[in-house]
DNA sequence: TTTATTGT
């Protein structure tokens, strides 16, 4: 397997490489892998993503006032937007929160989402003056009960930046849009140096180029927490918690990345990449496993509802008719 | 260009 001769040449990739021998080892079970999701009653209940079917889902979107006039298009507006965000499926169905421009589930026992799901175009990336990110502040979630909720105090002197996961520099349509990135919910402890403002902000900026090639661009992004074998042998998952609310460091980061084409066939992309130092000359192809590694190891499902026969390739790689 | 923290 390419991917993972491509992982062992990175010395830093420590972990991936587990879920990349179970994947291998449990491939035969992969041919019932559509089957068993077409079975699964979820996904049934799933047809028009976006509507708020759970309680959750609109959580994050300010409603006070029964009688504002206004509320009724600007939920539709919404409603409409998410729906085109999440056209593809939700991975999972933890904790759900919406916002203007990407949606989020949020995992309360590790204090950070389980992943984030934005939709890119060439025209929503475009430049605009009006968007200045230096106008952004860190705040809290208030939607998240205080017991599960991140503070800036926990990630204050803990060495670690406060990462986006849906990156700032995909929300350049509205101040408001980019102010809503810099939730916590949706922020991660991330090495700084070499990982966040380095390698990771890398493969970001890469993710962005794709709407060069492909019209429309999906981009799912969370945290791993990774086994690893110790010393006696055994595999254990071991993370660092800062702050008083014990917010989790993950191990890894993930993207899974699909494209859509001109003539509605689809490619898809995954990366996994240690929250570590990372040297800017190691290539993101390095990074790259495969998608169904991504989903074992988050216990997720990504882009459910597209049809794996409308994948035309995965990695770079040609799917065989 | 975008990603950020610390200290004054």
């Amino acid at each position: 397997m390419k991917s993972m001769r491509l992982l062992t040449n990175c010395t830093v990739a420590a972990g991936v490489g587990g879920i990349i021998g179970w994947f291998a080892r449990k491939n035969s079970e992969l041919d019932n892998h559509e089957k068993h999701i077409d079975s699964f009653p979820l996904s049934k209940h799933l047809t028009k993503p976006g509507l708020p079917i759970f309680a959750t889902v609109s959580a994050a979107v300010p409603i006070t006032n029964n009688e504002d006039k206004d509320m009724g298009s600007k939920l539709s507006t919404n409603t409409s937007r998410i729906s085109q965000i999440m056209k593809h499926g939700f991975p999972g169905l933890d904790n759900v929160r919406s916002f203007d421009d990407f949606v989020l589930s949020y995992d309360r026992r590790n204090r950070v989402a389980h992943w984030v799901f934005e939709h890119l175009t060439k025209e929503r990336l475009s430049y605009n003056d009006k968007v200045d990110r230096s106008k952004c502040e860190f705040t809290a979630d208030q939607s998240i009960h205080p017991f599960f909720r991140s503070e800036n105090t926990d990630y204050k002197r803990s060495g670690y930046d406060r990462g986006h996961l849906a990156a700032a520099g995909n929300h350049k349509m509205e101040q408001t849009h980019m102010q809503q990135t810099f939730m916590l919910s949706n922020m991660a402890p991330q090495v700084g140096a070499g990982f966040n403002r380095d390698s990771w902000n890398r493969l970001e900026k890469y993710v962005r180029d794709l709407t060069k090639v492909y019209k429309d661009v999906y981009v799912c992004t969370g945290p791993l927490y990774l086994p690893k074998v110790e010393a006696d042998g055994k595999k254990y998952v071991r993370y660092e918690v800062i702050g008083s609310n014990h917010v989790a460091v993950p191990t890894h980061f993930y993207k899974i990345v699909v494209g859509e084409t001109a003539d509605s066939k689809y490619e898809m992309q995954a990366f996994v990449m240690p929250n570590a130092v990372i040297g800017n000359d190691v290539p993101l192809q390095n990074f790259m496993v495969p998608p169904e590694s991504v989903e074992r190891a988050a216990g997720l499902l990504f882009f459910d509802k597209l049809s794996r026969s409308k994948l035309n390739k995965i990695n770079g790689k040609s799917i065989k008719g």
